[in-house]
RNA sequence: GGACGGUUGGCUCAAUGGUAGAGCGCUUCGUUCACAUCGAAGAAGUUGCAGGUUCGAUUCCUGCACCGUCCACCA
């Protein structure tokens, strides 16, 4: 690799052949080594149907940033990658895909055959986001790459499952879950996120047995009536307690049920009344068993309504609801519709409507896991950042319902049970397992981790697997661990060595779903907390404010970006536009600022190294203090370098990505290039400046490299002094404390100051730029006038100044334009004639100016409460201001007399 | 119903109990050999509204409005 002397950067051909030399030189593969200090993030594993998005590419920016910075400051970094085999997603996508090349179902094609299609799927396509994970530049160590679905990882699963079934953690029974008809599977609550939805209050008359008389029950769902087992008021509401045991008629039904009293119904709403459908609503189910009515399913479980239920069979459960509305309508049983709004579940991969349902699945006892993962974020050992998220996750804890684990889909973790038939309808009960789990049916329960042929309670050969598959997450709770090989007995020195994680970077959506959950499994299985420090940032937004999705078709795709701009120019605008957990809104043309950034250090660089004289560079700058490093200019960027270099790691370390890119940014542009790289050209022969110009150029780039590895690797090829093979694995820079003067960063100040000040003058009275003039100053501060004369180079340079005079006493020149900076005055001598009129505008101007300012400090000086309360150092200030506006004031009222 | 986040120049966002900053955009000028993906200069903000605390509030407190998000067994 060599530094070409195009002009302009160019990515897209360096970016893959850098990627391929870390890779060649294996930097990224991390061992367990007893005599470095470990650093490790698991990655939050992409769905293995993903393909880059914004989201990812922030995500796995900041984890990059974090390990190469942590690799540099000398951990041993471990970032592990992998994919998530995603259930339900990747099934609904392989299902499509054989509908439309095969036009069969899954079903057609059956388990066995289905799931072969599904690992030719993933090894087809599965590794497309490891391949733009690559491209982004990430870090990780690919000879770990897991997957959710890999042997070893199915070990852990069944592992964990059989663990907590034997703990009595694990049980089976028929709840009431979110079902999605359109998947045809179980959810977990976080799977069903509730919408709020435009819906109606149907008021509903149920005629009283054996009067003329009725009650009225507001309902949602009417198409639920169907199933009603009771109608429900609250034991305490005086106006219908007489009615309790009373019987109404189910109307279009014609059964009778009875009115039962029950707590959970609230008064206020609606008219008091309730239908209770034990089989369709969690509520209804649990009074159901308080009254013991046998709940009724009314509905199959694709979404449509079942035999015995006259007219409506088979009606679609939306129509079945226009149809009994119609029908209480002609019956003159329907009282009235009201608007109401109200939350309704929908599946989260495919947004149907979710219904809840009553069905056999498995579920995770949450309440005995949540206490220890409550513990560790409320005493911190456990640290949420931005700390806000500490709350969010506690809240979760409140109010937890189990976990229900099993799916009715396919590809997945097969939950490892089986069952005996002869068990099942002898009844007898697997003694064993009845000690073990003894609160639920375990008829002819067989759990085991390899598929037996002998039923260990009666010997009988008749035994079948649960068909069922375990939620995905179920598998991702186990990440932080299960990728280090856990339960293998060889993975313990690496276990032991890189467990726990450091870091996990992720965003708010998956708190619930996985942060929480890994730190239960983690502190179950491993007894310790998964990882130390959350950071949660961002949603990747759209300039609208609207979350990037296919859907809404407001993507912008992070491999275009890098395509037209670079990785580097990627990295760098995402990462600066995410402040503190802050959302991220994002727009094509913000990448042009990335670009321009990666522009500009190639060409800073490409600068210094056309300019270097390679024998002059190969010095320490140890050798460096006050005494033999005279010039202003290499004080005051060594100072600069150092204090940018103490703030960009502190802002690592405190997940302040954005702020520290910020810093580097500044100091690169704003003080390398701006000030003294063209400070330099003056004597860029000179040793010394080769010197100052070489390391705080390579140092930079180092302290650069984990925002934008590519650029900063390809100009460290370039680099001609004494250096590692490649700037990742070269070392973080030492902070030198000794270079960092405040007084040395304000003696500049005073220069750049005065040289802004020549140049707006220049501007203002419209000198031509290419015109050199002469400078006539003047200040009483003597040690002002040291430092302009040590450093008039600086001013000539840079304000195009030919010649430099400085007054002993102040006299304004004829024929001149005058200006103050600070405590400086100066002159620039003209050879024409002034326009009187404008120049006389313009330092009015300035008068007027300093005269507000100057107002408004002798308001504060003046008045009494302000000096007695304010604190010293603040008044003392104050005070100085006044001083230096007072003498500003009168320098430039002499000049506008002179004027006029 | 509860909780959280946001509201600052045209746009996107910083910052701070003591004269509000940057990037983009805009105006003017400039291609002298690192860079026009650049340089120099400039215009532009009563920091959402109303109270309160304070010598002093954009910053702290209270209430409100609007935008966004999350949670809840809203039949």
């Amino acid at each position: 690799m060599s530094l070409e002397l195009s002009k302009q950067y160019n990515p897209r051909e360096v970016e893959d052949s850098i990627y391929n030399f870390w890779l060649t030189k294996n930097y990224f593969h991390a061992e367990a080594d007893a005599s470095k200090k470990p650093y490790t993030i698991v990655i939050p594993p992409p769905n293995v149907t993903g393909i880059l998005h914004m989201g990812h590419a922030l995500n796995n920016t900041i984890q990059d940033i974090l390990i190469r910075a942590k690799r540099m400051q000398g951990f041993n970094c471990l970032w592990v990658p992998g994919t998530d085999h995603a259930g339900i997603a990747t099934q609904n996508v392989v299902e499509k895909k054989i509908k439309k090349e095969k036009n069969l179902t899954r079903q057609d094609l059956g388990r066995e055959k289905f799931l072969e299609e599904v690992w030719n799927w993933r090894n087809e396509y599965g590794s497309t986001i490891i391949s733009q994970l690559k491209k982004l530049g990430s870090s990780c160590d690919w000879q770990r790459l897991s997957f959710t679905m890999d042997e070893g990882y199915s070990k852990s699963v069944q592992e964990v499952f059989i663990t907590l079934f034997n703990a009595g953690l694990i049980y089976r029974g028929n709840y009431i879950i979110n079902w999605c008809p359109r998947c045809q599977t179980a959810l977990s609550d976080e799977e069903a996120p509730h919408k709020d939805l435009d819906g109606f209050l149907y008021y509903i008359k149920y005629p009283i047995k054996d009067t003329k008389n009725y009650i009225t029950v507001a309902t949602t769902r009417p198409e639920t009536m169907l199933g009603d087992k009771a109608i429900a008021i609250n034991p305490k509401d005086k106006r219908f307690k007489h009615l309790i045991g009373k019987t109404v008629i189910l109307p279009l039904i014609e059964k009778e049920i009875p009115i039962i009293a029950d707590e959970l119904v609230d008064m206020e709403f609606g008219t008091g009344f309730v239908k209770v459908t034990p089989a369709h609503d969690p509520n209804d189910f649990i009074m159901g068993k308080r009254h013991n009515l046998e709940p009724l399913k009314i509905m199959t479980p694709d979404g449509k309504i079942s035999e015995n239920s006259g007219d409506y069979n088979g009606m679609d459960r939306f129509e079945a609801r226009e149809a009994i509305i119609e029908d209480l309508k002609e019956r003159k049983l329907l009282e009235k519709i009201e608007p109401h709004k109200h939350a309704v579940g929908h599946c989260y991969r495919c947004h149907t409507i979710i219904e809840p349902y009553l069905s056999l699945q498995w579920f995770v006892k949450m309440k005995p896991l949540s206490e220890e993962a409550v513990r560790v974020v409320k005493s911190g050992k456990i640290k949420f950042h931005p700390a806000r998220w500490k709350k969010i996750y506690l809240n979760w804890f409140n109010n937890l319902q189990d976990w229900c684990i099993s799916r009715q889909i396919w590809w997945g973790h097969r939950i490892p049970v089986y069952y005996c038939k002869k068990c099942q309808e002898t009844g007898i009960l697997n003694e064993k397992i009845k000690n073990q789990n003894s609160k639920i049916e375990q008829r002819g329960v067989i759990v085991s981790k390899t598929k037996s042929d002998k039923c260990p309670n009666c010997g009988s050969s008749d035994i079948y697997q649960d068909e069922d598959v375990l939620d995905t997450w179920f598998s991702s709770w186990l990440w932080p661990f299960a990728t280090l090989n856990w339960p293998k007995e060889q993975s313990e020195k690496e276990l032991k060595y890189f467990y726990p994680t450091n870091t996990l970077v992720t965003a708010q959506e998956i708190i619930f779903f996985w942060v929480a959950r890994m730190i239960m499994a983690g502190i179950y299985f491993m007894k310790d907390i998964p990882f130390r420090d959350v950071y949660i940032h961002g949603t990747v937004r759209d300039d609208t404010g609207k979350k990037m999705s296919k859907s809404l078709g407001n993507i912008i795709d992070p491999l275009e970006i890098i395509n037209n701009f670079g990785a580097d120019a990627l990295r760098f605008s995402i990462i600066s536009l995410t402040s503190a957990g802050q959302d991220v809104y994002l727009s094509n043309e913000k990448f042009q600022a990335g670009r321009n950034f990666a522009n500009k250090i190639w060409n800073a660089s490409r600068f210094v190294l056309i300019n270097l004289e390679p024998e002059k560079i190969n010095v320490d700058l140890c050798i460096y203090s006050k005494d033999n490093l005279k010039e202003l200019k290499d004080r005051w960027i060594l100072s600069r370098f150092y204090q940018t270099l103490a703030q960009v790691s502190k802002s690592i370390d405190q997940f302040k990505i954005n702020e520290a890119i910020k810093q580097i940014y500044e100091f690169f542009w704003h003080e390398f290039c701006d000030w003294y790289i063209e400070l330099s050209k003056q004597d860029i022969k000179n040793p010394t400046t080769q010197v100052i110009l070489y390391k705080v150029l390579e140092k930079t780039l180092r302290i650069l490299h984990p925002f934008m590895p590519f650029i900063t690797e390809q100009i460290w090829q370039s680099l001609s002094g004494e250096k590692s093979e490649s700037i990742m694995i070269a070392s973080w820079p030492h902070l030198q404390k000794q270079f960092i003067s405040k007084e040395i960063d304000s003696q500049m100040q005073v220069i750049i100051d005065l040289i802004a000040s020549v140049r707006n003058l220049r501007a203002e009275i419209k000198i031509d730029p290419s015109k050199t003039i002469d400078l006539i100053i003047y200040s009483k501060n003597k040690d002002i006038i040291k430092l302009l004369k040590e450093n008039s180079g600086y001013i000539q340079k840079l304000g195009q100044v030919l010649n430099i005079t400085f007054q002993e006493k102040e006299a304004r020149p004829k024929n001149a334009v005058s200006a103050v900076s600070g405590k400086i005055s100066f002159h620039i001598p003209l050879e024409g004639i002034i326009d009187i009129g404008k120049e006389l505008l313009r330092v009015n101007k300035e008068i007027e100016n300093i005269e507000n300012f100057l107002k408004n400090s002798s308001t504060k000086l003046n008045n009494k409460d302000f000096l007695k309360n304010a604190p010293l150092e603040v008044i003392e200030k104050e005070k100085q201001k006044r001083i230096d506006l007072k003498e500003k004031l009168e320098k430039l009222k002499t000049y506008s007399k002179f004027l006029s």
